[in-house]
DNA sequence: CTCACTTTGTGCATCGGTTCACAAAAGGAC
DNA sequence: GTCCTTTTGTGAACCGATGCACAAAGTGAG
């Protein structure tokens, strides 16, 4: 008994199953919004777009908030899903580089919509430094350390060119911050203990091309064709 | 022997392997500029970030590109890898939705760089039909199939509001594009055989979030404590 | 209360991916 | 040629994630 609790609720949810746990959160917002008291995992898992016995299992690995026969309650299931996930408080987000993707974070609503607020906005161009973006004045990276002390900075967003990002990291990483978001094409290195999640427009399209050259070859080529290795080639 | 090669070169490199092979191509890209000629998996592994014997057994998949006792011949592998993903070719991508994003992700860089061509840029709102941006003009989302068509776009970035991705996906798909890279926090439902790759910045903030919460966490409770539950909130 | 029905939570088989560890292959010294 | 060193390619054990399928738990009708 007490065991059956505390091994669904013991630390440790899958990685698997955290990458998930924002979907749901999603389509039950949009499900509160219209209305819906409660929901069933089949119903959810269609909305979500994943399979319902997967989507039970993520929520066992949250506790047992369901009601057998019935479902989920979709505001109570909210409530822990957000709580699970860090979202029933305030993050500060800082954002490093204001080129045209760090204009585009700055101003896009997705971020302040689940507890996360843009608290600063940084580069180190003087062209851009003193510009008024989404509210926020854009500050020289030379107080980026003093900022992100200041705001309480915890998570930092990378927008700026891949030869700066590996220094920018460093010096966030030394000020405490363990929590990065980055979306420079470089591979960083930061000390055990944090977290880095990589965004890569070219690796998506580079994996989109990869399947879409097999579709074409399947077209022509038929199934699992020879000639698939065309003798080697010289450089 | 037969048996040994169709084995490893047959249809089917795994998806793990397909989304790191941008990875090695990005590091072997950068040895090639510094004038390295072979490389060892372990120093090419480091330069991805990835463990070695992960990145042999990923290369083993393309084919037998190595040489026991030396390495791989840089250029040789970045062909091959080019080539496997599909890179040796033009895309044309199409990016629809002219917001902060799509602004961006037609400026960056990185797309041009590796084989793809942004052709078109569209959107609703006749604020920004005909504007000038990346070199292109912005045409109307009527024009959609007709560009389409007109300039063999394959690939089609989903830079929209929410409520118009899916509206979109349709029609695109409905003119025979089978891979999208959607931007837009939906959940696409697309047929059978359509790929689609999708990056939801507030996702990866908020994965961010629970990650920091934990090490929060831990560090005021201690390891696993209880009060883990704080008895059942009403709403 | 009992029965029929719904839907959760999970044990179990399976699958894909990672990692280890080593035999096989290549190169160089002598 | 033989021996020693380096490094690949891969068999096999392991690990985490997925999906099936069903018992357990709940609802509602009568």
């Amino acid at each position: 008994m007490i065991r059956r609790l505390s091994q669904a609720r013991e630390r440790g949810i899958p990685e698997a199953t955290v990458a998930r746990l924002p979907l749901y959160l999603r389509a039950l917002n949009g499900m509160a919004e219209r209305g819906l008291a409660t929901v069933s995992s089949e119903d959810l898992a269609v909305a979500a777009g994943v399979n319902s016995a997967k989507l039970r299992k993520d929520l066992s690995h949250l506790g047992s908030y369901g009601t057998r026969g019935v479902g989920y309650d979709v505001e109570y299931l909210i409530y822990q899903i957000s709580r699970e996930l860090g979202l029933t408080q305030d993050w500060a987000v800082a954002i490093v580089g204001v080129g045209n993707l760090g204009r585009a974070l700055a101003n896009y609503g997705g971020f302040v919509s689940r507890g996360f607020r843009v608290a600063a906005l940084l580069d180190a161009d003087p062209e851009v430094v003193g510009d008024h973006i989404a509210g926020l004045n854009v500050e020289h990276i030379d107080e980026l350390e003093a900022v992100i002390r200041r705001r309480g900075v915890s998570i930092v967003v990378l927008a700026t060119p891949a030869v700066a990002a590996q220094q920018v990291a460093d010096r966030v990483v030394a000020v405490g911050v363990t929590s990065i978001l980055n979306f420079a094409p470089v591979v960083l290195s930061v000390p055990e203990g944090v977290d880095i999640r990589k965004v890569d427009l070219s690796i998506e399209l580079q994996i989109l091309a990869f399947h879409e050259q097999r579709k074409a070859d399947r077209m022509s080529g038929g199934p699992a064709m020879a000639e698939e290795w065309p003798e080697a080639v010289d450089l």
